[in-house]
RNA sequence: ACAGAGAUGAUGUAACGGGAAAACAUGCCUGACUUAGAAUCAGGUUUCUGUGGGUUCGAAUCCCACUCUCUGUACCA
């Protein structure tokens, strides 16, 4: 009988559909286990090759974890909102819901043919309303939250209002605004309504915030950095400013300590948690305050070496610091607002990459030491970042290379603290081996002694404390966007008013154009039904709007990682419309056990989920603090894409081999019109695009050939390889043996089709272990030693290699197990029915038609794992290799259990030793049993 | 600049906690079968583990230095 795959695989896949064979319960005698994927943004492109590879990955680990006795869960969804179905929906009016649907259906009409055991009944799609409904849900919980220092944990902002209420806020230790100012219980008594909301935004997990973005007039949008070039937008070259807009943040600066100190409790890769590290910025020193000589004004400092501060010889402000007008003194003042121009007109970016050039002009006005009451002159440098601490320092050239250069550029003097240090060409920064000088009470003292007795001394004074600063900043949480989940949120008197829960969804309303108004405002702006009725509690007309009753609602949507930082969750009870989740479902499947995705999400969807899952766990939904408890990045599949040249300024095509000194122009030829030996179909070239139609081709060997190179995958690249046409040829089996016989699951690698017929073989030769030409050939008979050999031998080796996630290593066991029992001829039943088990996870639809075929009534998913039995691999002698000085020269075989002695004795009475040693004595031999003889002389 | 990962035949890669370097495939070559293509079968094919040094009886594996590649972050005070 043939191997006919696109029958077999049709054929399971629509008995998993039907008899929903991989649908997990939320209760079950058996250990759970949950194995998730990060869900997929459903683009127009459809899957290529690269997408299922971790999934491919998941799956054979969802199965194996089945095989071992587990209750899985393995859902999967879609992250559908998105920028993509937006800019779609610009161009041609069609609703970004109805390309979000279509795409939807090609993505599931793909994955399905691939096999995979996802447990389609629990899908989610962060674009259905009663998906977003939870989104908008947490929203709330987070509004109506603060952050309690003392407790370390969020809290409910009506117990906030309760202390408020009592005593003020004098003794309250939050995560707040750095403008809050301090208050009695009377005074709270007496603020209207709006002025205390105004203080509780101040305190609240998610909150309302002038934030600086880079506004894009003529495409009447905010722009990322990253669509930033060179001062203007990436798309089109427009102008960009920047702007300060009122905007919703979340309060992620709050949860830093925890997302750092969490990161030691789970078991992602070391380069991911280094990122999220680098990402938080941790760092350890105090904050001085320094007064401004003349001026009732303070400039407070963040330093990581007080210990250093009787080095201070200037400060230097970012130009954007608030105190650069008041203090700037008449006869600096043009020089400043020219520097301040110049800087305004680059990009944050810009001005990081640029480190080489010094800049910098003096405001005139001097601050005074807090210990000496010298006189220090106030800089302003864009070397200083507004964004982060204070967007001031004060500037140790002695200590620090950066100040160093400053000082050095500008002329300041650099006094030397550091005892013995040799600052005539450089800073002495390494603070491990400073011994501090000419600094009055810290002098002969450590770097550690010093600042802490430095900050002691500040608080004394009063001015200055030991401070820890993050990097990490706050999310900006509002989008000008259409597509994306709308607030909860209605506004009266310019308060933003939170939806009650029971009304929720609060669905997107239909729009005219996805566009930005005239105006300016989000494309929301242009719904003509998007008012809150107060007492209706339902949507209406905006005619309606009297700001008594009915309110305007928000106009921006939530970002794109809104959805997606708690689906997680969702996925484990996906139609609970009372609850987000029930407490018996979390409670059963508590946290992910094993994720899978891309690195590309290290300081995005991880951070930000791990945020919300602190969160969560702060209000007792959840019970675990961090979502997933084993992280793996797959590596990403990269293309091999194919050139032609062309001749400059003629319709021309030269070979590869014969470009040489011509002066051509490299262009991308899609790899479908390419063959295994790198050579073009010209016809198909030339039909591809009429201005290649008439090209001419200039062919070697009477051939075209192309140029190739590694990149990434992509539909611009022309070197997508889809997998519809790999599970058409070859078969899905084939398709996700070899994605995982590729090589190592994390790490980067090229496809390269012609490489599929090694894995394809191998399962017609699996195939060919059951089958002949007149049927089925399994037998009762015994198994030889050999079989059980080949067998043991495999499973431990499948087993070991899938808890290791080495995927690759096992489709190479495989070929090795059917190889041998090909040779062997075995037909045993008792040998050939475990190792479709074992083989059942990576290629499911060949496993489940032997299965059948031999007689099973039920998937082969219900079966157990085969058990290892070390007793088949005994081996009673072993081929020693016999080594002179290392270096191998013949083998021997001898008894294992011989003994060290009886081996060296056996080894020197062989003839080819005293060949090979000629007469010498030897000086020493090293005998390791089992392994090796190595005699030394 | 810093951090992380990596470098093995023509190619993808394998080698438990030092113990016979290249398993498993691809490619290429020869032969068989076939009208041809595809498929199948039999056989063959290369290297000395990025560079330099160290530890060791023995190093792809451990240590030190360097070179290169990829990824992330970047004037972080």
């Amino acid at each position: 009988m043939k191997y006919n795959f696109n029958d077999i695989e049709a054929k399971w896949q629509k008995y998993w559909a039907e008899n929903q064979t991989f649908k997990a319960e939320n209760h079950s005698e058996k250990p759970k286990y949950y194995v998730l994927d990060m869900f997929p943004y459903p683009s127009g492109a459809g899957l290529h090759v690269g997408h299922p590879l971790g999934y491919i990955a998941s799956d054979i680990y969802a199965r194996y974890k089945r095989h071992k006795g587990f209750n899985v869960l393995h859902p999967q969804g879609y992250d559908s909102f998105g920028l993509p179905a937006e800019q779609y929906a610009i161009q041609t009016g069609q609703h970004p819901a109805i390309t979000t649907e279509q795409n939807i259906k090609t993505y599931r009409r793909q994955l399905d043919q691939i096999g995979f055991s996802f447990d389609w009944s629990r899908e989610v799609r962060t674009s259905d309303p009663k998906y977003y409904k939870w989104t908008q849900w947490i929203f709330i919980q987070l509004f109506n939250s603060w952050y309690n220092n003392e407790a370390n944990k969020a809290e409910a902002i009506s117990e906030l209002v309760k202390i408020f209420e009592a005593e003020g806020n004098a003794n309250v230790n939050a995560a707040c605004d750095d403008d809050v100012e301090i208050f009695t219980a009377e005074a709270w008594a007496n603020f209207s309504e709006v002025e205390q909301q105004e203080i509780l935004l101040k305190y609240r997990l998610t909150y309302l915030a002038e934030t600086e973005v880079n506004w894009c007039p003529a495409l009447g949008t905010v722009l990322a950095n990253d669509e930033i070039v060179n001062g203007v937008s990436e798309r089109g070259g427009h102008p960009v400013v920047r702007k300060k807009m009122t905007q919703w943040s979340m309060r992620i600066s709050a949860y830093a300590e925890r997302l750092l100190q969490g990161l030691e409790t789970i078991d992602w890769t070391d380069s991911l948690k280094e990122s999220q590290r680098n990402w938080i910025g941790k760092s350890v020193g105090a904050s001085v305050v320094f007064n401004v000589k003349d001026y009732n004004a303070k400039i407070e400092v963040f330093t990581t070496r007080p210990d250093t501060i009787f080095g201070v010889s200037f400060m230097t402000l970012a130009p954007e610091h608030d105190l650069v007008s008041q203090i700037t003194t008449a006869e600096q003042k043009d020089a400043v607002e020219a520097y301040i121009e110049a800087t305004a007109k680059r990009s944050e970016r810009d001005r990081m990459a640029d480190v080489k050039n010094i800049s910098g002009v003096f405001t005139g006005a001097y601050a005074e030491h807090p210990f000496t009451k010298e006189p220090i002159p106030i800089w302003i440098g864009d070397y200083v970042l507004a964004s982060y601490g204070t967007g001031a320092v004060m500037a140790v050239p002695c200590g620090d290379q950066r100040d160093y250069d400053f000082a050095r550029h500008f002329d300041i003097s650099i006094p030397n603290i550091i005892e013995g240090a040799d600052i005539s060409e450089e800073a002495f920064a390494d603070k491990e081996k400073t011994i501090i000088a000419n600094s009055d009470f810290i002098n002969g003292m450590n770097y550690k002694k010093a600042t802490k007795r430095v900050i002691y001394e500040l608080e004394q004074i009063g001015q200055g404390k030991g401070k820890i600063n993050y990097r990490l900043r706050d999310a900006v949480f509002s989008r000008q966007r259409y597509w994306g989940e709308p607030f909860p949120v209605y506004y009266k008197n310019g308060m933003p008013q939170m939806i009650a829960d029971e009304h929720l969804p609060i669905t997107l309303p239909e729009v005219e154009k996805y566009l930005p108004t005239e105006t300016g405002e989000p494309p929301l702006g242009n719904a003509t039904v998007w008012a809150w009725h107060s007492i209706e509690n339902r949507v209406v007309s905006n005619e309606l709007i009297d700001n008594e009753t009915v309110f305007p609602l928000e106009l921006n949507t939530m970002p794109g990682w809104a959805g997606s930082s708690q689906y997680f969750n969702r996925y484990m009870d996906p139609h609970n419309d009372e609850a987000i989740f029930s407490k018996e479902a979390i409670d059963y499947w508590q946290q992910v056990d094993l994720y899978i995705g891309g690195s590309e999400h290290a300081t995005g969807h991880l951070l930000y989920s791990r945020f919300w899952q602190k969160f969560m766990f702060d209000k007792g939904y959840v019970g675990h603090d961090e979502f997933a408890k084993k992280l793996i990045n797959q590596g990403m599949i990269l293309g091999t894409s194919a050139f032609v040249y062309r001749i400059e300024g003629e319709n021309k095509f030269v070979s590869k081999g014969l470009v040489g000194d011509l002066k051509v122009q490299t262009i991308h030829a899609d790899v479908s019109f390419v063959n295994s030996s790198d050579e073009l179909d010209v016809e198909a070239f030339k039909n591809w695009r009429v201005e290649f139609k008439d090209a001419e081709f200039i062919l070697e060997d009477g051939v075209y050939k192309v140029g190739r190179d590694v990149e990434k995958m992509s539909k611009s690249k022309f070197n997508v390889v889809n997998p519809d046409n790999i599970c058409a040829q070859y078969g899905a089996d084939s398709l996700r043996l070899y994605e995982m016989f590729l090589g190592p699951l994390e790490q980067y690698k090229p496809w390269n089709t012609a490489g599929i017929t090694g894995v394809h073989s191998f399962i017609k030769r699996l195939w060919k272990l059951f089958y002949n030409d007149n049927g089925l050939k399994i037998t009762d008979a015994e198994p030889t030693k050999d079989n059980l050999k080949t067998l043991h031998k495999t499973i431990k080796k499948v087993e070991e290699d899938i808890e290791n996630f080495s995927f690759n290593t096992s489709v190479s066991t495989f070929m090795i197990a059917v190889n041998e029992l090909t040779a062997q001829k075995c037909t045993s039943k008792a040998i050939l029915e475990p190792l479709l088990i074992l083989i059942s996870p990576y290629a499911p639809h060949i496993a489940e038609e032997l299965w059948n075929a031999l007689g099973n009534e039920d998937s082969i998913s219900t079966a157990s794992f085969p058990i290892f039995e070390e007793k088949h691999l005994v081996e009673s002698s072993k081929n020693y290799p016999i080594s002179f000085n290392g270096k191998m020269r013949f083998t021997m075989e001898l008894p294992l259990d011989m003994s060290k002695n009886d081996i060296e004795k056996a080894v020197l009475a062989n003839e080819k030793t005293q060949e090979q040693l000629q007469g010498r004595t030897p000086k020493k031999v090293i005998v390791v049993p089992g392994k090796i003889v190595n005699i030394v002389g």
